[in-house]
RNA sequence: GGGCCUAUAGCUCAGUUGGUUAGAGCGCACGCCUGAUAAGCGUGAGGUCGGCAGUUCAAAUCUACCUAGGCCCA
């Protein structure tokens, strides 16, 4: 007789392979027909909600592992927020004006751009950024990242520009802006400024020359040595024509410099580069005294006159100079450098750009008026010569930024700017306080954006050119000034609620301002605009107002805002400014951030290295369950590597959840949950065990999921599913499972465990495996009240009444004693005593305690050990005993099982062999058939 | 060059206020099973806790420096 046909075996048509690449789109069908989101809207209806905005990607490209795990992230955070009842809304959003679009539009535009107008030009990009919010959207939800896809933010909406005209004009009208110069790239060809993202290095030859500019303060007061002397310094400039816009030269404060004597000169120099400088200038052969030695501290305040122009040159500090090249002196020139901008601001040197849009020297400039600066830089150097100035030159090649249009070389130039003061209404100081009421996750997120507000320039806003919000401000057509006020910024934020920020570009000052406007300061009814747009950044800065504020279902300040560390100079912070000094506080009340994709080696990926991943071919090789497996395995923190390496071992550790899944649900395919779900108190004592262990784990993983801390969910639910449940519990129960009556009381104990446990753990998985734990639900038996997907269910809770520390002590002493018991059996195994378990028999000598608790448990310790017989006995009635290392007073002998093998059970029994019908059967089996 | 951060086994992670012989899972090696089977079970080998120096009776843990890497600046 074939006796396995009488067990009950697993039965499932779960699938043990996955095919996630083909099975996943099947499921996000499934969801869409369902209307899923809305559904869990609907369920979680009235509770607290819990708002996580997201922060907009750029509406450029396809999506990439960073901005996928970004994406899985807020999933996660709000699957397991819903998970426990708050009503987690998610609004996803794209950031869609700027310059990389525009960039784009004009490349694909090609030659047509120069016959379309501003408005036609502004159409192309949106059209572009629509393509690509259609692009990424499908590749977001193809993660499985439940949100409103259908009704997302953008910021080229009309009703967002119109709020981010409404955030300007407040900041405007309570006085935190300003017009001011900055130095920015400019094309004197195109006659235009460049973005950082339109210059192009390439090589440029230039003339590089060491200038002496004499001392007109008494150098003596303060190197006594010099007293007498006729004292220079000396800088080294690649840029002559920016000599005539000199305000001052830079030393290092700590660096050496020696005053050498020459001739009838005495010369400043840093004094690791002095040989190199008299080499430069020619003065090899040429005796020379250092007259004094001195850090470059003393020189702070003193100065010089201008070879040039009269005008004197102020001798200061700046960190950024170095001994590579030159002479340890740097000639700053503020208006033509960023740095120079920016230790000029420290000195409160004047902004002096001398220089036109054409890149023509103003006539303010003596001897070169008139002259392109490129072409000015033979004459300058002439004439420094004829000054008794030059002290050297050489033609130098350097790396030197060239405008991407034209492909010449471009200048820094000041130009006019439109700045947010960190300090007019106290923004620096409100925005530092409200940094420290925000809750920063992980807590060294304060430090790094404080440290950043606390150092950072005014907000430069500006930008010269055309896809984005405009900065709205209109000036009098006869006296110049700005004219803006509340009633007519009311005006325009409604014509833009209508129209978008299309209408700045579309209509005359006029049409733009209330009827019978005019001048506040000299009554003329003519106007012009500005027509300079926002920096991108003021655009995501202001979704706190944009979106946040006027959705309903949404309010600010949200709980959390989560992204990239990188956002701690870039949205959070923007966000941070544009909030406190609208209204005073932060948008949010928590940031979470996350680290970088790198490859397997901890570095970054990038195309030219050829080490990345794209975040498509993954999904196609792995499932998009995959990747969210590794954003949960991973501590976000710090860096995320991934390689393909990892990605194998989570496919492993994927299949094993799958499995262990499979399997119990193999065994509950004739357990009906609201028929013969057995009673805790009736249970079995390992089946108890179980479910006071799953109590532990439901309780760290609710834990680690309130911290955020998703790599401690997935290895304590992984670790459960393969230690205590596939390795232990789920091997032990079937013998229990396969060999009773179907209907027994035994059986369906070890159902019900199996049961709860799948449910919890199901759950528990839902928000990381979002699209297994779906497949596994609806797998899962039918039951009352059964929901209809996993995502709208609650977590399990920790129910007191499973847990139950005596009974799970109990059972960890008898489970180590296992492990003990386990290194003996294996040793008889090597030796060709047994080869399954089943084939021994065990005896055990014991410390007492030990010795008792194994007593009272025989049956339930034989069955745990998955042997046939077991005796416990003294240490001497074992013959060659296994001593355990980890137990004291632990002895292990293993010896072949008594009797037969039973055809049914498998287990070894004196017993086997008595039954007429079924001699191959054992006692036990026997009720059973 | 500056600010912030990271470094524990081949991989991903634990490691509490400093306190036994630094742990887990996977992978690997060897074996068992064939009633979870493109599965399951067992045993075992793997570590100078990035390096160096210090504080301490005692350091993966605290301090300084160095190296490598990441983000943001310059």
């Amino acid at each position: 007789m074939d006796y396995k046909q009488t067990l009950n075996l697993p039965q499932t048509d779960f699938p043990m392979k996955a095919n996630l690449a083909q099975r996943e789109p099947e499921m996000l069908k499934k969801w869409e027909e369902m209307d899923i989101y809305r559904k869990i809207r609907q369920v979680l209806k009235g509770k607290k909600s819990y708002i996580l905005h997201d922060g907009p990607p750029y509406a450029n490209g396809n999506i990439h592992l960073g901005t996928a795990l970004n994406k899985i992230i807020k999933d996660i955070v709000i699957k397991s927020k819903n998970m426990v009842g708050f009503d987690g809304v998610y609004v996803p959003g794209w950031d869609c004006h700027g310059l990389p679009i525009e960039h784009q539009v004009d490349k694909e535009l090609g030659t047509k751009k120069a016959t379309m107008s501003q408005v036609e030009k502004r159409r192309a990009c949106r059209a572009y950024a629509e393509k690509y919010v259609g692009i990424q959207r499908e590749q977001f939800k193809r993660l499985g990242v439940f949100g409103e896809w259908d009704n997302p933010y953008l910021t080229m909406a009309y009703s967002y520009e119109a709020a981010t005209v409404a955030e300007f004009g407040k900041l405007y009208l309570n006085g935190s802006v300003y017009k001011g110069k900055k130095p920015v790239y400019w094309c004197a060809t195109c006659k235009t400024a460049l973005a950082e993202a339109e210059v192009e290095y390439a090589d440029h030859n230039t003339p590089s020359i060491y200038v002496k500019f004499n001392f007109v303060s008494d150098i003596a007061q303060i190197l006594p040595k010099l007293a007498g002397q006729k004292v220079s310094m000396v800088i080294w400039t690649t840029t002559p024509w920016t000599i005539p816009a000199n305000l001052a030269i830079a030393v290092k404060d700590y660096f050496i410099y020696v005053a050498v004597k020459i001739d009838d000169d005495v010369l400043i120099v840093a004094k690791d580069m002095l040989d190199y400088c008299l080499e430069s200038f020619g003065f090899k052969n040429k005796n020379y005294e250092i007259l004094d030695e001195f850090k470059g501290k003393v020189l702070e305040g003193q100065k010089c006159i201008h070879p040039l122009v009269k005008r004197n040159s102020l001798l200061i500090l700046a960190p950024f100079v170095t001994l590579e090249a030159g002479t340890g002196a740097v000639h700053i020139a503020p208006g033509h450098g960023q740095e120079d901008y920016e230790i000029g601001l420290e000195y409160g040197l004047d902004n002096y750009a001398p220089v036109d849009d054409a890149g023509k020297f103003t006539e303010d400039v003596e001897h070169f008026a008139g002259q392109f600066v490129f072409d000015a830089n033979d004459n300058v150097i002439k004439k420094l010569d004829e000054v008794g100035a030059l002290l050297g030159r050489m033609p130098m090649q350097h790396s030197y930024p060239h405008c991407w249009r034209c492909k010449k070389p471009i200048i820094f130039r000041s130009t006019e700017q439109w700045f947010i003061s960190m300090e007019k209404n106290d923004l620096r100081r409100k925005a530092l306080a409200c940094i420290n009421e925000v809750k920063w996750i992980p807590s060294w997120g304060r430090d790094r954006i404080y440290g950043m507000v606390e150092n950072r320039p005014d907000w430069c806003i500006s930008r010269q050119r055309l896809w984005g919000v405009p900065i709205t401000v209109f000036y009098c057509a006869k006296c110049k000034n700005e004219v803006m006020t509340k009633e007519i910024l009311d005006n325009l934020v409604g014509l833009m609620e209508k129209g978008g920020a299309d209408v700045w570009f579309e209509k005359e000052p006029k049409e733009l301002l209330p009827k019978h406007t005019n001048c506040p300061h000299c009554h003329s009814t003519e106007f012009t605009k500005e027509l300079n747009i926002l920096d991108v950044w003021f655009d995501s800065g202001v979704t706190h107002a944009a979106v946040l504020e006027k959705r309903p279902e949404l309010s600010s300040p949200c709980d959390m805002y989560l992204e990239g560390s990188d956002q701690h100079r870039g949205w959070f912070h923007s966000s941070l400014l544009e909030c406190v000094g609208t209204r005073g506080r932060a948008p949010y009340k928590s940031v979470l951030t996350h680290g970088f994709v790198v490859d397997g080696d901890g570095k970054k990926m990038s195309k030219s290295v050829g080490n990345v991943i794209g975040a498509e071919e993954a999904i196609e090789k792995y499932g998009a369950e995959i990747l969210r497996l590794w954003v949960a395995a991973e501590d976000y923190t710090d860096d995320i590597r991934i390689s393909d390496e990892i990605l194998k071992r989570l496919m492993e550790a994927y299949r094993r959840i799958r499995n262990t899944s499979r399997f119990i649900l193999g065994n509950l395919y004739d357990f009906n949950v609201d028929k013969h779900a057995v009673e805790y108190e009736q249970m079995m004592e390992m089946d108890k065990w179980a479910l006071h262990r799953l109590q532990e784990v439901i309780r760290r993983v609710t834990e680690a999921y309130e911290r955020f801390h998703f790599h401690v969910v997935f290895y304590t639910l992984y670790n459960y599913c393969t230690v205590d449940l596939s390795a232990l519990y789920l091997d032990v129960l079937k013998d229990r499972i396969y060999t009773n009556k179907a209907a027994s009381a035994v059986r369906r104990s070890g159902q019900t465990a199996m049961f709860i446990i799948l449910s919890a753990m199901t759950r528990l998985l839902a928000p990381i495996l979002t699209f297994t734990s779906e497949e596994v639900w609806s797998a899962m038996p039918v039951w009352n009240k059964k929901e209809e997907s996993v995502h709208l269910t609650q977590f399990p809770q920790v129910n007191e009444k499973y847990f139950n520390q005596e009974l799970g002590d109990r059972w960890k002493t008898m489970i180590d004693a296992k492990s003990e018991i386990a290194k003996a059996v294996e040793q008889a195994r090597k030796e060709k005593i047994i080869g399954h378990s089943l084939d021994a028999r065990i005896k055990i000598a014991a410390p007492q305690k030990l010795h008792d608790l194994i007593s009272s448990h025989l049956e339930d310790m034989r069955s745990l050990l998955i042997v046939s017989q077991l005796q416990v006995v003294e240490e001497n009635d074992i013959r060659a005993p296994f001593k355990s290392e980890e137990i004291e007073g632990l002895f292990i002998g293993v010896e072949k099982a008594r009797g037969r093998k039973c055809e049914r059970c498998w287990i070894y029994e004196e017993s086997v062999g008595s039954d007429t019908k079924h001699p191959t059967v054992c006692a036990r089996c026997l009720p059973n058939l």
